[in-house]
DNA sequence: TCCCAAATCTGAAACGTTACAGGTAAGCTA
DNA sequence: TAGCTTACCTGTAACGTTTCAGATTTGGGA
């Protein structure tokens, strides 16, 4: 066996030493299946099917070209992968610069990274500003070719980032929900059980006149959520929900302090406040203490966070934790999966707001 | 002229037309340079040296071929240009996942975006987690020949990665600086400053036992300022500094309140504190509270902020900004010219604490 | 003994780009 | 007119991979 297998190699060594055929690796250089076919007496042909495990390849080889790969750091290269077969090996993770809700992206981003690490993907991240058009840096992507597969947030009930991508084709996972009837894999927290735990643990408090801080003006889909849940418990509490209608989490953290202050001051003054932002929380702290009212006296605060920071806040408030690091690894694992042609009504999942 | 280059095309065209030649787009398929040389009536060559304006190209032609690449949308193909040059058109940010110091990470991916957006490059994250070798994602990077440039925080005085990556010849920017006698580009924001102005502060509202919460003990280089800057102050405001020796930045939160607590409680306790992170700056705050003392009165305390986030923040901290956005900005302009040859020592910056 | 199928392996071509080593035509000089 | 230079353009090869369409060997059945 030992001696045929010798032999073999033999034969098809000499019969492969071209001249000219430069087959030592330069200083440097790194080795390509070019490298490991000389080395191995084989065709790239066969090497490239040894790597990955071909049926047609003798279990003998196979182990063999596995070997000498293992032993000269063999990784493929890229670029020929990608020339070849179109596939990039590459998520791209399209985020908004400015709705940065403290350490919300890079929890993503290591969620996502987690995964990935596992994988051959590489992560690339493309931020836009909110001014520009949310579709060009998903247009860009596709036209270019630039990712397999596409993870966003800021979804809106009617996203055109959706609709877009569904009809190309591409794979996508979003971060919250769309109400188009266009099935695709997403992560979502669920903002409406945060919204009705939060409204209700106010009322628990005896609040009555409750405020809520939501996302993004009726933009985004989970502003709906937040307030589907938020007038469940008011309803039930027999409440009163005091709108605030001007700010939202995109405001600046200047404006909601004294947008807050106002507000705490006038005649209508809500007695609990449901927060959907940690950075806000600390911001509408600010507005209703200059308006000289105490948290937890006057008016309770309940706020989501996705750091741990407002764990350590005082006045104390009542927090509810996102876990975005555990969206980011949802959302990779959705996307993969998508690619691999797995349907997209499997790859949907919600996370419970988590006290 | 205008006859001439009808002419050429014509000729040009008909000799071109091969059969078999499929030259016509199918749909959703992407222009490459063989689709404006056809159209042009070119050699793939002409075009592709047209579209990068070389000196052996006619204008006339230059102009055409332009023209009909803008028109069609070309946009060169990646891998193929990777695959022929070697040149990746990617930077890559290598963080550590565990020191987010209240959206460092995201702020430095927007200030990198910003300036990558308007060049070929790309950006990806490779995240690793403290437990792991720093090495280990740097070594992957250089191995694969994944990225043309890298960004890299967390930087220690004598940093093994620096190392490795002068003598691989890989561009490279850091976020702080190193003391190994290796030029290098980096972009720094001045700690020792901060420290100084900090501790100043406080000796400035009459305080005299001064504690400083400080980057990872000794392993960063930043740490060294910080205690540079601190001394100095200290020193020339016959003080006393402190020492707080188990707890630092990558502590956690929980940790730092409680044992903030601990050492306010005791006999020996600051009446002034620095502290050079945001959120651990929230954690100190409910230590001290929870020794029964009062910021402002018992204590005071001063602290860096990479978000506005403690602008806003009670009791009022004094806060200096560190820009990291900026920094990122600058790390990007920075590893871009380094590519393109710059001397080292001409991209090496530092940003002031901004009261 | 011959033939066929199965089991392994093979080279050539192609993906899109750029570098190399020319080629051609026009215009100028002598 | 011949010869040379300049300006402009060209095809071929190569980067590293996978796919295609065979080629070779082996073993078994007739």
């Amino acid at each position: 066996m030992a001696f045929v297998s010798q032999n073999n190699m033999k034969t098809k060594d000499s019969s492969r030493i071209r001249p000219g055929e430069a087959v030592e690796l330069a200083e440097g250089e790194r080795p390509t299946l070019k490298t490991i076919a000389f080395m191995a007496g084989l065709g790239v042909t066969t090497v490239s099917r040894a790597l990955k495990d071909a049926p047609e390849i003798g279990q003998a080889t196979k182990s063999r070209v596995q070997l000498i790969a293992r032993q000269i750091g063999y990784r493929p290269n890229r670029a020929g992968v990608r020339l070849r077969t179109g596939k990039t090996n590459v998520i791209s993770l399209v985020l908004n610069a400015q709705s940065e809700i403290m350490g919300l992206t890079s929890n993503m981003v290591y969620g996502i990274s987690e995964v990935l690490s596992e994988t051959p993907y590489h992560l690339t991240v493309t931020p836009y500003s909110v001014e520009n058009d949310p579709m060009q840096p998903i247009r860009y992507i596709v036209e270019t070719g630039s990712a397999d597969g596409i993870i966003m947030s800021r979804t809106e009930p009617d996203d055109a980032r959706v609709r877009y991508l569904a009809e190309h084709g591409i794979p996508f996972a979003t971060h919250g929900r769309t109400e188009m009837g266009i099935e695709h894999p997403f992560h979502d927290f669920d903002n409406e059980a945060f919204a009705y735990k939060s409204a209700k643990s106010l009322l628990l408090k005896g609040r009555r006149k409750i405020a809520m801080m939501a996302g993004p003006t009726s933009a985004v889909t989970y502003h709906r959520h937040l307030e589907r849940g938020f007038s469940r418990a008011i309803e039930e509490g027999d409440a009163r929900a005091i709108l605030v209608p001007d700010i939202d989490v995109d405001t600046s953290l200047g404006r909601i302090r004294d947008r807050t202050e106002e507000i705490m001051s006038g005649p209508n003054r809500p007695d609990g406040i449901v927060c959907c932002s940690g950075s806000a929380a600390i911001a509408l702290v600010a507005g209703i203490e200059a308006a000289g009212l105490k948290i937890g006296k006057d008016v309770d605060l309940v706020s989501k966070q996705s750091t741990d920071v407002l764990k350590w806040f005082r006045p104390e408030i009542i927090v509810f934790n996102e876990d975005v690091r555990h969206a980011g690894r949802e959302l990779a694992r959705a996307v993969l999966r998508r690619i691999e042609g797995v349907d997209a009504r499997e790859l949907q999942s919600l996370s419970y707001p988590d006290e």
